[in-house]
DNA sequence: CACCATGTTCCTTG
DNA sequence: CCAAGGAACATGGT
């Protein structure tokens, strides 16, 4: 499941997977996933590289290899989408459905399986160019973020689904970065209180970092199971209780808050559902 | 059949 | 021009 603690969580597992390795063949299975980039494009700079390094941009993988004739690195950009996956599957196991692009490593391939092909995996960095600050980063901090909140009336939820405002944050950890700062989620983004703009400053680091260590404590299993594997993606697979119990909000509509005991809400705020406590979130709350 | 789903982008409206 | 809202993208689960 994609937003940045997963993605970053992602890049940790396949970094070590993916260092050194020789890609022989590359195989587009859904030439959307590429957006621009043309099939040949991506056979032709692929085809012969070595994997170098991998890191996190928001919630974008970006790749680095070695052309296969010298010269300067190159990137590729990967995202994720609502149902993406990647992973190492032995070259023996049939592709899963759904594969969008394959690449032959020797005795195991790297598939990047969508569902929906939302995702992409992409020669063109042109997305991650217009990223906003990392919210773990030192360099972001409380000041920078409430004085990028200034001036806006539209609900603090849905600033914080803008990848320009901060990059990583998704529908998930914004409901959850709310609720653990307090803040309604139906508040103009440019009239909350100093004291709550650095709540939630606060709460979205701690929000995403848990989340981090979280799913960095749970032994990642891609090559055995079948394409299927779940860890991350939420509502299905292996991960599901251990990550749905983190949640404290999300999807959890009717349930009773954990903190007061009343029950969670459900409304829809541009078109995604939000998830909150009335009486934690509420305007008089503190 | 209806509605829901982790994200981004485009189009329309005000 | 800008901000905000809605729909589209594509597939599957309930």
């Amino acid at each position: 499941m994609p937003e940045l603690p997963e993605v970053e969580v992602l890049a940790a597992h396949l970094r070590p997977l993916l260092a050194g390795k020789r890609i022989k063949h590359v195989s587009v299975l859904r030439p959307k996933v590429l957006g621009l980039t043309t099939i040949s494009q991506l056979k032709e700079q692929l085809e012969g590289a070595v994997f170098q390094g991998l890191h996190r941009r928001g919630k974008y993988l970006v790749f680095t290899l070695q052309p296969k004739s010298a010269g300067r690195p190159f990137r590729v950009v990967g995202h994720l989408g609502m149902t993406g996956r990647m992973f190492l599957l032995s070259k023996i196991e049939p592709l899963p459905k759904h594969t969008a692009v394959a690449l032959e490593l020797g005795n195991e391939r790297f598939v990047f399986q969508d569902t929906r092909y939302f995702g992409r995996f992409t020669l063109d960095a042109c997305a991650i160019q217009h990223l906003g600050p990392e919210p773990l980063e030192e360099s972001w901090v409380a000041e920078g973020f409430r004085s990028a909140l200034r001036g806006s009336r539209q609900p603090i939820k849905t600033r914080l689904l803008d990848q320009r405002l901060v990059a990583g944050i998704g529908n998930i950890y914004a409901s959850e970065a709310l609720f653990q700062a307090r803040v309604p989620p139906g508040l103009a983004a440019g009239r909350l209180t100093r004291a709550q703009g650095h709540r939630l400053w606060a709460a979205i680091r701690e929000v995403l970092g848990e989340a981090i260590r979280a799913g960095s404590t749970i032994p990642l299993n891609f090559s055995n199971m079948g394409g299927t594997n779940g860890l991350f993606y939420f509502g299905s697979g292996v991960g599901k209780g251990t990550y749905h119990e983190r949640l404290l909000v999300y999807d959890r509509a009717g349930a009773p808050c954990v903190a007061c005991g009343t029950p969670i809400k459900r409304i829809v705020q541009a078109n995604r559902s939000t998830f909150y406590c009335p009486r934690c979130q509420g305007r008089q709350a503190r």
